[in-house]
DNA sequence: CCGTAAATTTCGCCA
DNA sequence: TGGCGAAGTTTACGG
């Protein structure tokens, strides 16, 4: 069995071990986990991951390129992998094993996400009038002082500097007290203090207290509704080359 | 197929189908991802996974209890999830099978981590001087004004207010910004300047730069380090015990 | 290789 | 249920 699994493991095959196992690790942190039912997967890039039966996230894993070790010890199959850089090590201990199997994946295909902070982006740098009448939008991603990077920075239709941030999810605090670096980076640099706005699907409300102090403004922008705005210029553009 | 897939689900079977497929995502953003050979998971708790044959991350997924709807059209079998708050649906399409398999898992272990924050933390509740000699903790987990919790509140030799913050990882220009609220905060509530101190196991170069100027201390403590003070704090507490 | 910020982040805690 | 913050976060993209 040890040397069916080291000749999948030569081979880069996906190998997939359902049993019974406890499970230890030690690196950046350390945890232990009891005997119990779960999946062990190993992938062709040397990464493990062992899913116990319920929940999204592993509960324990190496990533890719982990240095694997087999072997039996009391009728024990023993799998340890170990990386460098940091130095990490997880031992799995399977005591019963129900099933294994090994197969040889090709997988090219192309993974396009969508509804992004950066079509979000696109959708104010297409359609700035999300914005406000009138805002024109002069740099995007313009890198700051000390660190940190305005997504979009323009002027309103009274010539203001405006520095936009925009986050796909509800705004929280933490964002707002960003954002006021951020005009406060900007007010050091032009010696004049900019507007600001956040863009997002709402904000939370330890956040509108701040910004009602900061005087930071808000628009609402869905990453949905931003997919709708783009979909509809590229309509348009499609409809303009036909012309 | 279609029903011993169903009467897995139903008895709550983890459910693994190896083969050519292509997936759809829509929901909080939305995804394509084109033919290719991958692992499905599907869970106890109808969380689904899809895996790609490297990397840790699935390429898409779908959270513990979604609706899970099977069905075959021309050849290709058919699986939709669907979820509400937020409402998010997966498809993913079969072209080819390779393999299905289907398990009762048991898995009641506890699982347990060590050297987190919480850690550090504890290591120094149990031993102040690694902040300094004549460190006294007062409070741990003190909420602010605003928002945001000091790690460990204390007091110095000589009296002086003391802020602690903990980071298990170098500490980031964003954590001495967070420290620097703390201590503003703090100075709001006593009145005086409170000193500030950030125990990690570094600093990054730009973060570094800006404690200068705010006088934030720097303590070095690792996760590893932790566990090791704790460990000797807990085997003399048992050599107490014994005598 | 470090630094920065996004992510369908997930997860756990607590009001 | 929503806010808040940690996480062995991972991942992608710079310099």
């Amino acid at each position: 069995m040890v040397e069916k699994i080291r000749q999948a493991l030569l081979k880069r095959e996906v190998i997939i071990i359902i049993g019974l196992c406890e499970v230890f690790y030690e690196g950046r942190a350390a945890s232990t986990l009891g005997l119990g039912e779960r999946i062990l997967m190993i992938k062709s890039d040397q990464s493990i991951l062992i899913h116990r039966p319920t929940g999204y996230e592993p509960a324990n894993w190496q990533p890719p390129n982990s240095k694997i070790e087999l072997r039996i010890e009391d009728n024990i199959l023993i799998l340890e992998a170990r990386r460098l850089n940091p130095s990490e090590m997880l031992i799995i201990r399977f005591h019963k094993i129900y099933h294994i199997l090994s197969w040889k994946l090709h997988d090219d295909a192309i993974f396009s996400m969508y509804a992004t902070e950066e079509d979000m982006k696109k959708a104010i740098l297409a359609e700035p009038s999300i914005i406000e009448e009138g805002f024109k939008p002069i740099e995007e991603e313009r890198k700051l002082k000390p660190s940190g990077f305005i997504d979009v920075f323009g002027v309103d239709s009274s010539g203001r500097l405006t520095v936009v941030e925009i986050k796909r999810r509800n705004a929280t605090l933490e964002d707002i007290q960003q954002l006021t670096q951020y005009v406060e980076s900007i007010e050091r640099e032009f010696g004049v203090r900019p507007r600001a706005i956040i863009v997002a699907p709402g904000v939370q409300r330890s956040a509108s207290r701040v910004m009602q102090m900061n005087k930071i403004e808000f628009r609402c922008l869905t990453p949905k509704k931003s997919m709708e705005i783009l979909r509809k210029k590229a309509g348009l553009d499609d409809y303009i080359n036909l012309e």
